[in-house]
RNA sequence: GUGGCCGUAGCUCAAUUGGUAGAGUCCCAGAUUGUGGAUCUGGUUGUUACGGGUUCGAGCCCCGUCGGUCACC
């Protein structure tokens, strides 16, 4: 079995970005890239084929939800997450962790992972977490404590517990459990978060280990992540990127799975997620001061991100990997990425526009649907209008950051960027 | 034809003893960043069927016209 493994294959003269090459059990995945979030093992609305088609070349599915629905073990039973859901490419889980945020200090308030400089919540001094407000998520001793959404089960993951899951499903990429934090928490909370999630990571790297020491299955996870985090504050992003570096436990070497004790050797984690919450704003500060520290062969994740000008600012900085919900989650809403800015296809003017979205570009529904109908779809509540504009969305997506990776290998990403720029109007 | 009931936003319906018309939906617009097929936030809309009358004031009371509906012939 083909295992993990990264190389630089081009990285610019002035500047952090790069092109590169990740090998997995399944396949490969050429860098800078956009992964599609499947978190249910299913982007939503699309077949694995229309997946394929957009231009993904790997999936990010949720270690939690699965877990909760229809269980790991399960998942085990049939063979495996590709086989279950018939995807052949890569797999990524995510572990659990932003859980801990959307599900805990998040849930039912108007927080998520990206806030402006100017909201309010940024200026509140103390912590925003209130023991009063209703959470499915309250983090304990050695773990998270999770209520499930779907019967109200509780439910404690541990890191051992997240990288078990992981294992059962079988990625190729795994994460490690980590406590994403929100952004409107202070630098006393953040510090806090972050040594746990430290603790966490070392926990989650030695049972990582342990696992793939124990046995030689087909399907183990080949690789695991270690998340950067720390919030917005300089000191703890730089004390995180350079202990997860450094972190290292014992294990078998490399391509010696299932053989404990044959080789010795200490090693540490495969790659990097870039995690936690940002301000618009300062977003780029943050993946600087992390990359800059990160070892340069190591691929590097910046999770959740995927505006067409954060990854951007991601690939300038050296990022590999993104994943975010954004271009399916805003594709089943209706919002439709295009060159010159988000629309909304529902608005008035569409209503009878008979013309693609982009005449320029050659997705499947580019090319043989119109504005018009896909507009009707949504306001007649009909299922492929979901289906018709995430496939868009994700074209989009995907391949703006593969026309990324052309342009690193031209040298040409500057020019690139300036061109996307000029004539896309950021909402 | 006779008698009863009814007629309020595009739709379904509210509106205390007569006090200056509101909700849901629809429509219009916006939000959405390791998922939320969710949800939320704004916004437009009325000659209260029509015409008269009583009253300081009428969706509400009175008269007439038109329309709907039920019962009886």
């Amino acid at each position: 079995m083909k295992s993990f493994s990264f190389s630089v294959e081009k990285k610019i003269k002035d500047g952090k970005a790069r092109a590169g090459k990740i090998q997995t059990p399944h396949g490969d995945i050429m860098t800078p890239a956009f992964i599609p979030v499947a978190t249910k093992a299913t982007v939503k609305s699309l077949l694995p084929e229309e997946v394929k088609r957009a231009g993904a070349q790997a999936v990010l599915a949720n270690t939690y939800h699965l877990y909760l629905q229809p269980g790991d073990e399960l998942v085990k039973e049939a063979g495996g997450l590709h086989k279950f859901m018939n995807w052949g490419g890569p797999i990524i889980t995510d572990s659990g962790g932003f859980q801990v945020f959307s599900l805990g200090v998040a849930y039912g308030k108007e927080i998520s992972k990206i806030t402006k400089t100017t909201d309010p919540n940024l200026l509140i001094p103390e912590r925003a977490d209130d023991e009063r407000l209703p959470k499915l998520a309250k983090i304990g001793a050695d773990g998270v404590s999770f209520k499930s959404h779907l019967d109200g089960s509780t439910h404690y993951i541990t890191p051992e517990k997240s990288i078990e899951i992981q294992h059962n499903l079988g990625a190729d990429i795994i994460f490690a459990f980590d406590e994403c934090t929100s952004p409107t928490e202070n630098d006393l909370y953040q510090e806090e978060a972050l040594n746990r999630t430290h603790r966490w990571a070392k926990r989650s790297l030695e049972h990582h280990k342990k696992l793939l020491s124990e046995f030689a299955s087909v399907s183990r996870p080949s690789a695991l992540f270690g998340i950067v985090q720390g919030g917005r504050n300089e000191a703890l992003r730089k004390k995180s990127a350079k202990i997860l570096s450094e972190m290292t436990v014992q294990g078998n070497a490399p391509h010696e799975a299932g053989s404990y004790g044959k080789s010795l050797v200490r090693t540490g984690f495969d790659g990097f997620g870039i995690g936690g919450s940002f301000a618009k704003e300062d977003m780029s500060t943050v993946v600087k001061w992390v990359n800059d520290i990160l070892p340069e062969d190591k691929p590097r994740h910046l999770l959740g991100i995927g505006e067409p000008e954060d990854l951007f600012m991601g690939v300038e900085n050296g990022v590999d990997l993104f994943d975010c919900v954004l271009p399916t989650r805003l594709g089943r809403n209706g919002t439709i990425f295009t060159k010159k800015g988000k629309i909304h296809i529902t608005n008035a003017k569409f209503t009878k526009d008979f013309s693609p979205i982009e005449d320029s570009c050659s997705c499947y529904t580019c090319s043989l649907y119109s504005k018009a109908y896909i507009s009707y779809l949504f306001k007649a509540n009909e299922m492929i209008a979901g289906t018709l504009a995430t496939i868009h969305n994700l074209h989009f997506i995907v391949h703006l950051v593969e026309d990324m990776r052309r342009s690193i290998f031209d040298g040409s990403l500057e020019l690139m960027k300036k061109k996307f720029l000029k004539s896309y109007i950021i909402s």
